[in-house]
DNA sequence: ATATTTTGAATGACCATTCAGCAAGTATGT
DNA sequence: ACATACTTGCTGAATGGTCATTCAAAATAT
């Protein structure tokens, strides 16, 4: 394993983590541009300009390297809000905002990423190993929106169910993802918008167009966030 | 043609429009059961009772027969919540409270034709023939919804902004379809309730648990419908 | 020298498409 | 009624192309 902090080496130095990776990015490109049906190791070894047999090399069959690839955009996925959450102010209100800010981040929302995720949910229902990957990323992060609903709504008097609501704003979340793959005109802005406009319009006493309002400071001036 | 009101021929006298529809729903089976990428002419066919060559025969390609069978899909969808738009009272809160309600009928939300739908999202981003078609369901829709909204906020003191809003509802709508592909705990009853109880939080003067209320009415008795 | 990584041609499986022929129906003539 | 020619729907074996996978040899490391 190359020191952390150092630049990994390069051409046939390459180390064999470093070579899955530089595979898994190629076929993460190679999904965005052709699809999951047209995408063949061919493809693959060519955008990561590499000879033909070298996948089987390096994870023994195709499947491997789809499992892998969908296994780290996962776990990138989560290490993303994962962060996002711990850097937000400690109130509900400002982790819920943080949350969704995260989910429209330029880093986490790119076409080419969001054209593969859409892939591989494509494919999902009919495979039992790819749909375990997808409802583990997602299960988790909706209940993490439930408990962030759940403390909003101790705060203050609104009657809603927590757990429905939290099912339906992460599929609002997710739907507005697919979206950004299929309208045309629809930039990560307007959808980062849009969601922002539906947690105002749901939880008035928490949100402003400006942001979180902090516990305590209700009333007072609201804080502006990112 | 068959005279409307008889039944269709079978077997050999089968038209020829009977047997392309047919076909189509072999295939919706097959996008089903196996998902795009999996699905050949050889499991369509013999999901129709048919011979290897019937495909060609009555569409040319497998191509066309897939693009016959979205288009099938996306006309029977528009067909369907038109239907129940007509059919809804005609204030905004119960076309709206309709709309939602046929997204999670039993007829248009079933786990084959989910799936199938699936299917077809998860290759439309490289296919222009299957996006145009996704698009131009979706932007109808979604323009209805806007309609609707902007109808309800001039009714009462509400300060959203209708195009986001109706965006924000069409992606929910659209991702809860979606998780009850992935999340296997997830019914249609359940995805419903949670849809409904969004409209309910978004729209407290305009709905309740029991259903729309009517203009006019409003403070009174709230009106159950479905 | 030995081990590891990479190459690229060969292999074999799978699958869409083709098409010659068969079967079932229909029209016309006797 | 029967026979004949013609049309239409259908079949399934053959064809050719694409692609994952294998592997012997080559290149590069230690």
């Amino acid at each position: 394993m190359a020191n952390a902090g150092e630049a990994e080496p390069r051409g046939r130095k390459a180390s064999k983590e470093l070579r899955r990776q530089q595979l898994i990015e190629a076929t993460i490109d190679s999904l965005a541009k052709r699809g999951y049906a047209e995408t063949t190791l061919a493809d693959v070894a060519d955008g990561a300009g590499l000879s033909r047999g070298i996948v089987n090399f390096h994870f023994e069959s195709k499947d491997n390297l789809l499992v892998a690839t969908l296994q780290f955009m996962a776990d990138e996925y989560a290490a993303h809000w994962q962060q996002a959450l711990r850097r937000a102010a400690p109130d509900a209100a400002s982790r819920l905002w943080a949350l969704v800010a995260a989910d429209f981040d330029r880093r986490a929302c790119t076409r080419r990423k969001l054209a593969a995720w859409c892939a591989f949910w494509g494919e999902a229902k009919s495979r039992p190993t790819y749909k375990a990957l997808c409802s583990a990323r997602d299960e988790r992060y909706q209940q993490t929106y439930v408990g962030l609903l759940a403390a909003i709504k101790t705060e203050a008097a609104y009657s809603f169910d927590p757990a429905a609501l939290g099912l339906a704003i992460c599929a609002m979340l997710e739907g507005l993802w697919f979206r950004l793959m299929m309208a045309d005109g629809l930039t990560r802005e307007m959808a980062h918008a849009a969601a922002i406009e539906h947690l105002i319009t749901l939880f008035p006493k928490h949100f402003t167009a400006q942001g979180p309002m902090v516990r305590g400071m209700i009333e007072e001036q609201p804080i502006h966030r990112n």
